[in-house]
Order: C-alpha cells, then sequence, then structure tokens
DNA sequence: CCACCAAGTAATCATGCGTTGACATGATCC
DNA sequence: GGATCATGTCAACGCATGATTACTTGGTGG
C-alpha cells in the first residue's frame, strides 16, 4: 500500500556483505521513513528495499522494528543543538533558533530531528528520550539567553523550545503557508522579536 | 495489546435502539482514542468497547475507519477559535491564547482539538483540512492583532499559530516540565511578552 | 584448498485488524 | 396483531505485516 518510492536511496552498486554499510543504509532508510511517516506507517518491507537490502537483515542488526525506531531515534539529540551549546547573548540566541528552524541545517540527518523525535512507538522509554531531549534543548536556551533572571526563567526557556516544536510541525508535517516558505533571513526578524519580548530587559 | 480502558466511558445504562446516541458515543470514544492513541494504533473494536457498541455499527453509520476519523476531526475546528471572533487587541489575544492553551476550556470536547488535528490517517483531504482549518486560526489572530501593520504580520500570526501547536504538544504529547504543569496564569505573562514582542508597536 | 563463520536470502508462520454479509430484534404504523 | 424497516448482533474472511527459521554464499585464515 504504502510502497512509494520516498526515498531516491535504493539501488547503490553491487555493495556485497558489508555489514557497516547495510546497518548504515538500514538505518538512513529507517529515519527517513519514521520521520515522514510515522511508526506505523513504516513497514520493514519498504525499509529494507529502500535500503536494498534484506528483511531479515533487520532482525540480525537491530533485534526488531522497535529496536531500529529506538537506534534510528538515538541519533537525534546529537542534531537538536549539536554537541557544543548555543552561542550566549540574546540577538545570537534567536539567530541560531531562526537558523535551526528554517535552514536545511538538518542536510546531514536527512530529515527534520524535531519531527523524528516527536513520531511515537507507543514504548515508554521513547517518550523519556523524548523528554529528555527536549528538556536539555530547553536548558541550553536557559543558558544561552544570559542565566536566570526571572522567577520563571525556565518557563520562559520551554516556551521557546515548544515555538520550536510547533515551527517544525507547521512547516514541514501541517505546510501551513507563508510559514513553509519562509527563508531563515525571513524569520530572525520575527524570532529576535520573540526572543526580546520573552526574555526581557537583559538581566546583566 | 492496546485494550487498556483509556476512557472510562463503557458500560451506560441499558441504551437500546437509540441511533443518535450510538453516533454519539461512538465519535466521542473515537475522538478520545484517536487523539491520544493516533490514527494506526487506535483499534475500531477498542473504540466500540469503549462506546459500549458494536463493532459493526461503525460501519454503518460512518462507512469505515477513515469515515469515523473524519468525523472525528471535522468537529475539531469548532474549538479551536469557537465560531466567534477573537477579542480584538493584544492584551486581550495573548489572554485568550494563555486559556486556550493552558485552560481546560477542551472539556466539552474532551480532549485537546489541536492534538486531534495534528493526528494523521495519511488521507490527503485530512490534511487539507488541518491546513485550513489552521490557516483560519491564524487569520483569526491576525485580525485580532489589529490588522496587518508590517509586511511581513501574516507570518507573524503565523508564528503564534506555531507556539499554540508547540506548546499544545510540548505538554499533551511530551510532558515537558514545568511548562506541562503550568496554569493559564503563570503562562499569562510571558504569552503576553511573547505577543508584544512579535506584533511590535502597536500600529493605530 | 578446505573449513568455518559472518553476511545475506527465501519462504513461511502467526496474528491483529478492517471489513463484510447474513441474521436477529425491537419499535412503529395501519 | 402482523408487516416492515431501522437498529443491533454474530461469525467469518482476507490481507498486511512483524517475526522467525532453515538454508546459501562468500570471504578469510590455516
Amino acid at each position: 500500500m504504502s510502497s512509494d518510492d520516498v526515498t531516491g536511496q535504493a539501488a547503490d552498486g553491487p555493495r556485497r556483505r558489508d555489514a557497516a554499510a547495510t546497518r548504515r543504509a538500514l538505518l538512513l532508510a529507517a529515519r527517513t521513513r519514521f520521520t515522514r511517516l510515522g511508526y506505523d506507517r513504516t513497514t520493514l518491507r519498504d525499509v529494507a528495499a529502500d535500503a536494498g537490502v534484506n528483511l531479515a537483515l533487520i532482525k540480525r542488526y537491530f533485534g526488531s522494528k522497535e529496536g531500529l525506531f529506538k537506534a534510528a531515534l538515538a541519533e537525534t539529540p546529537r542534531f537538536l543543538g549539536g554537541t557544543g551549546e548555543f552561542p550566549r547573548g540574546r540577538a545570537a540566541l534567536a539567530e541560531a533558533l531562526s537558523r535551526q528552524l528554517a535552514a536545511g541545517a538538518w542536510a546531514e540527518f536527512g530529515e527534520h530531528p524535531v519531527l523524528m523525535l516527536l513520531r511515537d512507538s507507543g514504548d515508554e522509554q521513547v517518550a523519556q528520550l523524548r523528554r529528555r531531549a527536549l528538556a536539555e534543548f530547553g536548558r541550553q536556551v536557559l543558558e544561552a539567553s544570559g542565566g536566570s533572571s526571572a522567577p520563571d526563567a525556565e518557563l520562559r526557556a520551554e516556551l521557546l523550545v515548544a515555538l520550536g516544536v510547533g515551527v517544525a510541525v507547521v512547516r514541514s508535517a501541517v505546510g501551513l503557508r507563508p510559514l513553509a516558505d519562509a527563508t531563515p533571513e525571513e524569520l530572525l526578524g520575527p524570532l529576535h522579536d520573540i526572543v526580546e519580548g520573552l526574555l526581557g530587559p537583559p538581566s546583566d
């Protein structure tokens, strides 16, 4: 039913007997399908086909569909804030946010990590990972905004996280325009205003 | 597998031979399960059980699972902005937003309409409805904010929509705290600042 | 060259779930 | 009170899909 070629990935060269390569190919295909279609609408047969690999190898390398999903999900936090911290200061924060939200900064990952992070298999462990990743993202925003001045500083930082999540969803999943078409440059001004408004007068 | 009693709805009185009532019961159960579990993880058997109704009646009243989903979805726009417009003015906008985002204003609907609206069955018609509903919500925000002063006023209004979507997702689906626990009152201040910052100095 | 093991393949199983059609039953009207 | 139709019940089918097992292939080390 849903075996449309969602990725243009299959049919690589005659890559034979390369365990690491098949693992990578499976992960890439899984990421793509899970992100675009969600957990349930992603079938292992389609993933295997995209990767140009036999279905049974998914069991060999990842144990189960859930295992494959978790493996694909485990990569996302790296792409959220990167390992490095955010730059300090409001203006830099707004710029970093607008780039992360609107740019194709996800090129390496292939899809939008936030959307992948929001995908749900029903597993509680997955929900925890998601919560942790977004909480960490919130912490980074809080730090970048210059420490905590207001008592609700944490709440305000998480509102920025929520904004990020909402923008990702509305752009990629919903396709609301003009938001979906906005470039990082067009987003920068409004986001700057939000950050300034939300975080209030600099505390330092 | 997923036949936990997600709603406490079954086993009403001996309501026998009341077509309208069974339709209503089915819609309520469907709304609940679709919103919490999504399209695929919602089984018709569970919906029927929740409603205390025979499985085959879903076919009778809604034709198919897709039909049931669309019927449940068709109710959501009513609960987004209500039929009435938003109150005019920035402060009123912020207040309305914070109430809609954090309050149990969804009591009548039973679940959070935004989350239901984000659920996907894969049907293109559904995607259109979702886009339309959110676009309409954006239009209302734009009007409430006092017409269009800036050239990117539309974009800014949609950013508020995205914020609403993000807050709904992060609160109900992700459970990020303290955001998830915040009361409408606690949300009001930060939201007011966002609205003021985003919409800039009043144009009138 | 042979033996061995990882890598890959093919076929099948098991089952959850949407769908369907034939049947039962209660109300309403003449 | 019986005909009739809407409402509700029951049992079953068929298919998609995740899982699994037995088998084949190819490279590598002795």
